[in-house]
DNA sequence: GACCGATATGGCTATTTGGTAAAATAGGAA
DNA sequence: TTCCTATTTTACCAAATAGCCATATCGGTC
């Protein structure tokens, strides 16, 4: 059986970005800063589900927040995650 | 609540995506095309758990297979994949 | 101090996923 | 046809996930 470690850790990082909802907010979050309630008005979930997902991706490494009284504002760290899009849509055309 | 189905098709080709056992089929496929004894050698799983897995994928279009006699051999169809690889492999980092 | 708005967390249920073993399928050889 | 090998499918169980509600927490204001 492989145990390689490398294959978990990016396993993680990819299981984290595997949700719609999750892409929605990457997507937000290459284009600005948002906060949590500004994301929620644009996902119109439960504000604990949005924070719940923000949470995975902030573990995961993909987002970072920065805190400005009692809003929490997320940022996307790493742009990269674009190609991650273009790829996705060229497996789509593909199908 | 966005209901775009833009992102639930990105998931679902994502999800495909995030399994560390998906994860080095695919690293093998990028180099290879292999039948599915050959992985599972490599792997060292349940037959039918490799099975699963290529079914998996080969759903969310990322591989393809042909069939010679009564082997099936995969092979990756998309190889930006790669490109993701990387773009976890730089999230890692940040870390 | 008490209160309020913004976020995060814990608990609960419903759904999905991953794994194995057993049965089914498909093609070639005896 | 029967046997054999490679693969897929089915059935079942354990574990993980997503969502919502209720309950903290944390800063600032009164």
């Amino acid at each position: 059986m492989i145990s390689d470690s490398k294959y978990e850790q990016m396993a993680i990082i990819m299981k984290a970005m595997a949700h719609p909802t999750r892409l929605y907010i990457m997507d937000q979050l290459n284009e600005n800063e948002y906060c949590v309630c500004e994301l929620q008005e644009k996902i119109g979930a439960d504000m604990s589900t949005v924070s719940k997902h923000l949470s995975v991706l902030k573990h995961a490494g993909i987002v970072g927040s920065r805190k400005v009284n009692n809003q929490v504002f997320y940022k996307l760290l790493c742009p990269c995650v674009l190609d991650v899009y273009k790829c996705v849509v060229e497996i789509k055309k593909t199908n």
